[in-house]
DNA sequence: CTAGGAGTTCAACATTGGTTGAAGTCAAGC
DNA sequence: GCTTGACTTCAACCAATGTTGAACTCCTAG
């Protein structure tokens, strides 16, 4: 532990991990990519604070929507430097929608599916037979 | 184009690709994997039945559900030989099955979203300050 | 001050679902 | 019987999403 979590608002690799249930690796993974943004103490080491494990944990949900981390950098992009309840909301408004998305494709399948017979018509009873 | 579809029923990897919208080599990929059963002519091309339009079909369906390659080849393991009407319905009410889980996954992200306040504390105003 | 856990970077590996290219073969029409 | 397009195999590559390992550094407690 780098430093009692409630004390500083200080996390470590391992903390903010821990805090967010994913791997270290997963949290650097994130950072490489834009995800997480690290500010470094003197010896090089990442540090982050509380809201990157909100940010953290939007991104697993993000991914459980369907998304991709692309896509969840281009949500996270929107966010201003600060960002205020009001910003988490509308995120978490837009996520929703996209899920919503999601479930409609799923429901056209359902609907395709439905209407299969036009799509694995059997051997359709040779007439000249 | 190998022979008239309509007098043979005897598809080539092109023939099959075009009649269910696949690149050739998406055929041969399913085909190595086991989702296609490709009999040969002497010169060792690949001749498909029109059973197999249907499968390819029901793979590129299955895939919008969201099941991979191996969950499709489970799907296909439980068809006997000369599968029938029955055995083809079936299978579709399994992949309907399918997606109407993939769907309440959503519905329970959605739900866990909707209750994101959990998800996302902002820093807490701290009661000692 | 030193040991040990946690951190660092970088490269390689894994998986999924194919595509692409090279080098060579088949088949069908003229 | 030859040309042409479609076929064959095999290996390499792609993108996404990380994990794993090696080699090395940091930092904190004792």
């Amino acid at each position: 532990m780098t430093a009692g979590v409630t004390e500083q608002a200080y996390l470590s690799v391992g903390d903010l991990a821990r805090a967010s249930g994913v791997a270290p690796s997963a949290v650097r993974f994130y950072e490489a990519h834009g995800l997480l943004t690290g500010e470094r103490t003197a010896g090089n080491q990442r540090r982050f604070r509380e809201p990157d494990i909100c940010r953290t944990k939007i991104i697993r949900v993000a991914q459980r929507v369907g998304l991709s981390i692309a896509e969840v950098g281009e949500l996270f992009a929107e966010l201003p430097a600060e960002p205020e309840l009001a910003d988490w909301q509308r995120l978490t408004v837009r996520l929703m929608t996209e899920a919503n998305q999601r479930i409609q494709q799923l429901q056209r399948v359902l609907a395709d599916i439905a209407s299969g017979e036009k799509l694995c018509e059997l051997p359709p009873a040779d007439p000249d037979s």
